[in-house]
DNA sequence: GCAGCTTCCTAGAGGCCCTAGGTCAGGGAG
DNA sequence: CTCCCTGACCTAGGGCCTCTAGGAAGCTGC
């Protein structure tokens, strides 16, 4: 009897696909164990459980978005690096519905706290931010703002919310556009909090 | 052998408070039966199956939520009723956690034009955007950034996505500021575009 | 008090997660 | 080259879930 040759890693990148293909909702251990003609049970052996391995996609998916975000954002400043981390994060959002769903999953926080792909992104966007001259606690907030807003359009976009005629990525554009006038005209605080984000 | 007295309305109720308690994806034919004392079997007389139970759920939690909304809204102009409206939309997804996830499925597309609710919520939406002079496509762009950013702030809030020291009521508040000066500052289309909405 | 509708039941198939314990493949040690 | 050990993969089985088919028992109108 031939091995599949399983791997955490490979049973990971697998998992990717058929949350792209199915629905991060249906990826499911059986689903997985199917795809490599492997019995369910065989899966317990390289994953703890379906919740570790939907965390291990999270994290996978999590370090692939800011990779291309990162590649996007590379060499740019202000307007043009908010234009392409929005095109980034959209793009991969909207092609790689999966893997997007993944990263939105509630995760343990310190494993968070230990994952190198969400320091790369708090970094990145904050760094990107502060051509905007924001000091904290404005910065925070703007940074929950960016995020909110960006997956809030990815999430409604995807569940098909937008009704309306209106092309979204025109209207999307726009709220790109919405969203650097807002940096610019922040509504800033007057008492000054320097806690670290 | 004495009866529940199931309805369809008592149900969906049901899974509701169940939904708040256990968590959307964890309201379950099953479990709602438990509650009612009942075998699972006997709620299909009721409900057409899980998917018909979770879009009915859907459709009367959104009916709650613009509720709220319409009444916080009510007799307020600008940006005092800008705040409103966002204060009953997170007041609602944080109390509520379950029923607001049952508003982010995907439905059927045509059952969502015949939900009144909807209508409603796009009345109340775009009827409180007129104060700020817009006109279409900017009206509609404008629409899917607030909703976005709403939905997009409590989604990330609920799970957990915000691990900085500072405090999430402080920052939606500034969120909402952001918001209104957004649309103060509108970037205005040139050429202009009628299709409704 | 009876007919018929509806409510609720039992029975059972199939899918999913997960555990316990067995078997056999492949690589290192002798 | 053979033995052995690790671990990849297996079978068996329990529990929870959805959903269908068909039967019995309560309620309503006559």
């Amino acid at each position: 009897m031939p091995r599949a040759g399983l791997t955490a890693d490979r049973l990971v990148a697998a998992a990717a696909d058929l949350a792209d293909e199915a629905g991060f909702e249906n990826v499911t251990l059986s689903a997985l164990a199917r795809r490599f003609g492997v019995k369910d049970a065989s899966l317990y052996a390289h994953v703890r459980n379906l919740q570790d391995l939907r965390t291990r996609l999270a994290l996978f998916a999590g370090g692939e978005l800011i990779d291309r975000i990162a590649a996007a954002v590379a060499g740019r400043a202000g307007k043009e690096a908010l234009a392409a981390f929005a095109g980034a994060y959209r793009e991969y959002a909207l092609t790689r519905p999966g893997r997007y769903a993944a990263t939105q999953i509630r995760i343990d926080q310190d494993l968070v706290a230990r994952s190198p792909a969400l320091h790369r992104t708090a970094e990145i966007t904050y760094g990107m931010l502060r051509a905007y001259g924001l000091a904290e606690p404005d910065l925070t907030d703007a940074v929950r703002l960016l995020r909110s807003t960006f997956h809030g359009y990815c999430a409604l976009e995807a569940a098909g919310g937008f009704g309306a005629a209106r092309d979204v990525q025109a209207s999307w554009d726009k709220a790109v556009d919405a969203l650097h006038i807002t940096l610019e005209n922040w509504p800033r605080e007057e008492t000054h909090d320097d806690r670290p984000a």
